[in-house]
DNA sequence: ATTTACCCTTAATCTAAGTTAAGGTTCTTT
DNA sequence: AAAGAACCTTAACTTAGATTAAGGGTAAAT
């Protein structure tokens, strides 16, 4: 661990991060430090809602989000979930500052770091590294979302699922299958057959 | 126009295009002009073709492209066209320099302008200002893509075909209907039933 | 000028996934 | 510990959109 000890510990993880895209000194350090907030989250505590302009880039310490959308009949879509190490936003909300069609909710009582647009703004204003790494972190994001709509358009529901065993076998164990039904945008009872088929072969 | 004329009139659409995210001086224009590369596409032409590892960041000066997938059956659907004053790229196998899953395939003849990955880290790493452009180029992208993303999930074919028009009128203008149907994720059959049914209200 | 290739539409049949309903199970909260 | 939610599964029925096939229209290449 290359992190000076006077680093307050709930932060740590963030910092690691971005040293994972471009290595910080303590300068870096210095700024980001008084502009995340910590925030403790409840079970089915919600970070943002529909209509709400979302205001933060939230950085997941720990617990399992889940952002999703309501359709019309009041059924939900979830578009991407977020665990340890990454990040939960709308940022169409963010940046724009318009209402958000979309929730966050935490599916697990979890810890993030947030930071709100104009301290972000003076990252990137007053740090060209923060820029680059948002780059790269947005770039790996779209690269995800790409994936996810090829999935939805050239693959069915049961490889859809296989995919998604492959690809996040942590997250498979850790969430109801009527969360993964919605991922995958199918409902649990389809689901559940899928699951019965691919157990007999 | 505050671009001085010695910049070749080929380069100037990209040059507004920065500047449209933030102001280029003559300086920032010297260092991205020798790097892009000018290239005439026929119709149908392939600017990247699946197995290919994606070389280039593709601005798109004039004409019309389609970013798409084949499936497993030979099916062709189409994740997002490209016009005038957009980038054309696949930023997964880009970045990665993995074997790309994807096509791009010019539907108009046309005119971009291209920058390799070695250019393009040339200017990331010695101009900020491209790393804060392409950071917002890429969260509108994503924007864009979430979208699309929403709407497949939460709409029937019919509101994404009357959100397509509304969204992009001109390419509804400019596009085969056997293009746009792909698009939405339907077939020419369905999409023409669609357009029977809203023309009788 | 005409063939070729692509494009648009209609209509019948087919299928993957949705809906509804019901019973049993496992978490969570009191 | 009990009650209440939320979760998982099965099964019968329904539906949005796919598939197939066929006919006619239009642009473009020989």
């Amino acid at each position: 661990m290359t992190i000076p000890n006077l680093i307050p510990s709930n932060i740590a993880p963030l910092v690691e991060h971005f040293n994972d895209y471009l290595p910080m000194d303590a300068e870096d350090i210095a700024m980001l430090i008084p502009r995340f907030v910590e925030r403790k989250v409840k079970r089915r505590q919600f970070i943002l809602q529909e209509g709400d302009v979302c205001q933060h880039y939230s950085f997941v310490v720990s617990g399992c989000f889940k952002i999703y959308k309501v359709d019309e009949k009041g059924g939900e879509h979830n578009i991407q979930f977020v665990t340890e190490n990454d990040w939960a936003t709308d940022i169409g909300s963010f940046h724009a500052e318009k209402p958000s069609e979309l929730y966050i909710e935490a599916i697990e009582p979890g810890h993030i770091l947030q930071i709100k647009r104009p301290d972000l703004l003076f990252l990137y204003v007053n740090n060209p590294k923060f820029d680059r790494n948002f780059r790269v972190i947005i770039e790996n994001k779209f690269v995800e979302l790409q994936n996810r709509l090829l999935q939805s358009f050239c693959v069915n529901a049961t490889e859809r699922y296989l995919t998604f065993l492959e690809q996040y076998p942590a997250l498979s164990q850790r969430l109801p299958n009527t969360q993964i039904a919605s991922y995958l945008g199918i409902t649990p009872e389809f689901l559940s057959k899928i699951r019965k088929d691919l157990v007999s072969k």
